[in-house]
DNA sequence: TATGAATGAGCCTTCATTCAT
DNA sequence: TATGAATGAAGGCTCATTCAT
């Protein structure tokens, strides 16, 4: 890699960075390309060189952060297996993974203001498809590799995924930031019960014995 | 009330009108005050002695259509009842209202994309004490009552409410406006038999006495 | 007329002198809209107030100063009528009006490229039309007027005009500014040859006398 | 011509395909270097080692259109000549020249645009000295010719040359873009009535011998 | 109450030009 | 010669909000 390959890296990681620190702090909307460019150290007429406009930054980083915090939970989930000498079983292994999402989150609360809603399918999917890096994770590959490991088939595996999804992500964002209706420990409960039914009521069970 | 009290009423009806008009025609962002003050036939001055902000009345709109939705459906679930010379039981209730509110957001795409993903608690809970018109409704209640009737009680039944609430919401959204993972047709009976087992699960059963 | 009729007049009139200023000394392009304000002592976004862009206030100005030389010429040829106690023959009219028009410009240059080339038909048509005030003059109508006077007619006195217009217009534009193919004084006769030759080959003679 | 030679030709030659296509289509001032180089395959910088700025190119370009609406005339003059083998009297033959170089901006309205009120005596003048190659024309000269060729002598044949070209060049810019005061064919009889008027009223009539 | 002229900060975006490679 | 990343000034324009009337 060149030094101007490097130094091109360099401004992009810059800017990704300092736009989440902003986005995070005071919002997309309140923050300026200006604002951005300034704090990262390059002039405003550069941005463009990088991005289309905010939009396309915030999108990038959505996506990006999605996926980190998806990875991360799995790479915990592997690290709980492999520390407690177990592989859990599939539901389990759900609820783990969605456990530690919103544990982040619950610390993170910026982080979840800023992905908020938008955790959702539709960014998912594209996530797949136009992620920041090539690395990107395909979730319900993953989803659909863990029922296989525990030997569980699922009717409509997209179906269902998506409904996990968006029920995890819309009671997360009002339990976590408001606290309504309680907080996220008062609902942890009655979600992942509704979440271990959802699963159970779509598995496909072998006839026979 | 006198001929001045009229007035105001009316201009603060055409307010109202002219701006769902235009947030659900061209979003809220891109509508700008100016243009619902003209729109609305008065001063831009003027508008600031209604509204403290775009915002404000916003949030008036989202919370009065979202309780217009609630209001027909429960009507809608009266005529049902009377003309079939029945009671619907309590699931069936519930399911009754939701599906004839996703299907009139089905119909019009436009109020959706507008209450959007706001048909959520916050609001909800908003809508219960700063109405635009004092005989707004409260859901909770009106909720607990439907159960009551049919002899049923429920374990946390606002946190039951909140689930069901937030997953119809968002799941309605993505199926409505992208058809994603499937369309609203194809989504409803997940969704429904997903709704039936969180009422299910947060029955509490009198002991047999 | 109120306080405010006066002040946004005052206003108005402002901003019209201010960027004929600054347009004829530094032209219409490196003339920024903020100079304009600037120099006219108001905030940027009342410009916009009174003009829809730059070239809405250009266009105001060139009708504007073509009507007024226009106008003045006009005045001037009365008052030669007057002191002479005559009335010019209509190619004479013609011609003295040209030749105040031309005087004009060649002693106020910054005016004669600003208008330059748009002291054309598309102009003067307009200028009919879309005045800055309502006292703007119809330069056919007065053309065929003198002519009238004469007992002369005219076949197709539009376009006889507007030859005229173009070919007085362009011609003098480079004369002027660039002495090419040779100044005024030098260009005039030639000028004036020509003009009072398609003025004669456009007469209706009557037949009896 | 070494290799080196003809590919700095081959980009030359390609910037000024690529500016004359986007002038044409989108006006100068809306098209910016980086799209002419990036249009033309070359990078950015590298058009400033061909060209001082946007207006150097565009003066190249109009002297060279001009140079060969021209040219080509002469061409078809000649064709016409050949084919009814006779030789156009003087008068008649700038009036074909004239006519033809008309129906060509007629057809290539473009064009027209492009150079539009820039077919001025200035630009031709600065054809003869500045052209892109080196055999561009001496329009003067030609006219000349043509008289002598008839045995016609001007008085002032450089004014008179002037006086044509600009009647011409202003009176079909508004005919065939805007049809002011009329189309291309309404206008041209008194156009050419005018001509020839000036023409004739400039000749020199030998004495008789 | 109602008006609407005025404000001016603020935004996004473009682009000619430079210069290190 | 050729490149193209970087610059940063400049520009046009919008709009929520204020305030004198």
């Amino acid at each position: 890699m060149g030094k101007l390959q490097t130094n091109k890296q360099q401004k992009l990681t810059s800017l990704l960075n300092t736009a989440f620190e902003l986005f995070t702090s005071k919002g997309v909307n309140k923050t300026s390309i200006a604002e951005i460019a300034e704090n990262a150290g390059i002039a405003k007429g550069t941005f463009y060189l990088y991005f289309k406009d905010k939009y396309d930054i915030r999108n990038m980083l959505i996506a990006h952060e999605s996926d980190r915090l998806f990875k991360e939970a799995v790479e915990h989930l592997h690290a709980y297996n492999l520390s407690h000498e177990t592989e859990l079983p599939f539901e389990d292994t759900i609820i783990f993974i969605i456990d530690d999402i919103l544990n982040e989150l619950d610390r993170n609360r910026k982080l979840l203001t800023f992905i908020s809603k938008n955790l959702s399918w539709g960014i998912f999917k594209k996530a797949l498809t136009t992620g920041v890096s090539e690395n990107d994770v395909d979730f319900l590959d993953v989803f659909n590799r863990f029922a296989k490991n525990d030997k569980i088939r699922l009717r409509d595996p997209e179906i269902v995924l998506f409904l996990i999804i968006e029920l995890v992500s819309s009671v997360s964002y009002s339990a976590i930031l408001y606290g309504e209706p309680t907080n996220l420990e008062g609902i942890k409960p009655h979600l992942y019960k509704t979440i271990r039914r959802i699963l159970k009521d779509n598995e496909i069970h072998s006839r026979k014995k």
